[in-house]
DNA sequence: CCAATTATCCGAAACGTTTCGGATATTTGT
DNA sequence: ACAAATATCCGAAACGTTTCGGATAATTGG
């Protein structure tokens, strides 16, 4: 591979000049830089980022935690889309990503900061973080810029993006409440997601606007999973048969309780209407099609690596932002049946 | 952050002996190297891969060269389901993984081998890659281990994994002449995709066997895109009233082509039946739920990330690998209608 | 025309590892 | 007891950059 030095001698200049008018310092002359440029050119010289990061600090590098790339989460294409915006403008920046591959067992064993300092990343994107994970107290006093998804912290150093839960749960159910239901079960996520805590806070909002009681009897967590939502759906309609309609926080969780009110013989929304949370694919093609709430994943994804390469080019920058949520209306939901 | 030195140093020996303790190699006493590993724990030292790369070449990263993670693919949950699995199986292996940011026109600019080199990759999994792709090309000459999806070479340092096209196909075409079905078209994908030259050829395959004549005009090109499975089967239906049923080179066309069917006024699976490929998520919750082929997309990330590093790491292996197809039958499928 | 400034360049150190070649001390074989 | 083999360690070079401090030549100001 050709190096620095090959240009250099090529182009008849020291590796000290040639690196300063590849990257554009001032101190050299346009006709010596012009050369230098047409030499790395032909040459096909492009400079090995081990050195310069090693040396410079820098390393044009984005560090990705994101805990739900594994195996269970293949449906939900969350994630992915989050995924796909931080890529593409990384692209646009001139960034690469590294996902770190971070088992729960190594992370006992590596720090947060030793694990981005021995990368050499920039920054770092983390996402489906648990409240009361370590990593994440250890980030806060690492001086390492941070661009988090779904935790609202505010902090030096770090930024976050989330989605506007509460208007969007206080859309969704008040939604229901104009379709005449009363009593409205809710399928949360689990205490350690700023999400649950504010689905929670938005569902809570639309019932005391309209002087319906809230019930914590009425709110199960179904852990954000099919399955979870699956038992919850079941364990709330068996114990509140007066139930007319239940608000997931997740979609997944929706598609869960699907099967569950089928497993009951009931339909939907005939008998029970519901409401899920994300709009993943599947919510546009599951029968019946699922009334949900929408968040620009690919939107939040492109704005978290905006955030961070603005943080860690020195611009000034919102850091915090709140995407808004938009209630889809689907076939899931419906009047509420006449007990 | 702490470095070789201060365990060295702490440690009361030279720099070379921890790396050669940390390393395990043999020419070390084992209670120095008791003595440096507690040391290094202490510290909460670890190698700074930078420096590591730049003088022994090897990183433990892998480049990932995914041309489809973009925008427009996020209801085509097959790139994530693979990269699933490879993430999973290079966190066992103690591997990151870094997404090389490859817009089409920075492909002009930065060969291949560049690209690898400046980032101090061991090895990369391409996919998604046409095979007019230059990279491909350029691919073969460079001795950089590398593991194709979909694309079967086969060369020095290069490995694949693919599902077997053809079966899966003549599984899904035996089965619509099964039921009856004589005229079945085909909206395949393009060209310059080996899977699209497989899956044509397991179509005729499966007529020819059934004495049944091979038409290339029942044959259309949808592109990989739901809406050009749309048009593709709008095409194939208004010019070939006759056909009973579209077997659809993937899941995503098919879905286009489910649209097209209906907004033609005709129903699946009584008048048109359609099969897919890759049983994507959406296959199954879409109505009516699609009869596909389903690829282990999962396992087939998490194989060519097993088969990549054990190249790497110098170990004889299947560096070829063809993945069974599996014909699932729902509900998009039915008996031919009698003309 | 001389001093001061500016433009342009370069040598050498530094970044944190790995590894080559050798040095020293210890053990083994006879 | 002595040569040879072995076990254990270390110094220094190397990897490919960036950057600090300075050097030289050209330009400017008065």
């Amino acid at each position: 591979m050709t190096t620095i030095k090959d240009v250099a001698r090529m182009a008849g200049v020291s590796v000290t000049t040639v690196s300063r008018a590849l990257n554009g310092h001032d101190d050299v002359n346009p006709e010596t830089r012009r050369r230098i440029q047409e030499v790395a050119d032909q040459l096909g010289y492009s400079p090995n980022i081990a050195a310069r990061t090693l040396v410079s600090k820098r390393s044009r590098t984005l560090g990705l935690l994101l805990s739900a790339l594994t195996r269970n989460s293949v449906k939900d294409n969350i994630v992915f889309e989050m995924l796909c915006g931080m890529n593409d403008r990384a692209a646009e920046l001139d960034y690469d990503l590294v996902l770190f591959n971070t088992t729960p067992q190594k992370q006992r064993q590596k720090s947060y900061k030793a694990l981005c300092k021995e990368r050499g990343v920039d920054g770092v994107i983390m996402m489906g973080m648990r409240l009361n994970d370590p990593y994440l107290e250890e980030m806060l006093h690492a001086a390492i810029p941070c661009v988090l998804i779904d935790i609202p912290i505010e902090r030096k150093n770090i930024g976050y993006v989330m989605t506007d839960n509460i208007q969007g749960s206080l859309e969704a159910v008040t939604h229901l409440i104009g379709l005449g239901h009363r009593h409205i079960g809710m399928i949360n996520g689990h205490a350690q997601a700023a999400v649950s805590i504010q689905r929670l806070d938005g569902y809570r909002q639309a019932l005391e606007r309209h002087g319906i009681p809230f019930d914590e009897r009425y709110v199960e967590d179904g852990e954000f999973r099919e399955d979870g939502g699956k038992d919850a759906a079941y364990r709330l309609l068996t114990s509140h048969p007066e139930l007319t309609a239940i608000f997931c926080a997740s979609d997944l969780m929706a598609l869960g309780a699907l099967q569950a009110i089928r497993a009951l013989g009931k339909r939907v929304p005939e008998d029970i209407s519901i409401i899920g949370f994300d709009n993943i694919v599947a919510a546009q093609y599951c029968t019946p099609a699922l009334t949900t709430v929408n968040q620009d994943k690919y939107q939040m994804g492109y704005l978290a690596a905006t955030i961070l390469i603005d943080m860690l080019e020195g611009r000034q920058v919102q850091r915090y932002r709140t995407m808004p949520a938009e209630l889809i209306v689907r076939a899931s939901t419906g009047p509420a049946r006449g007990d």
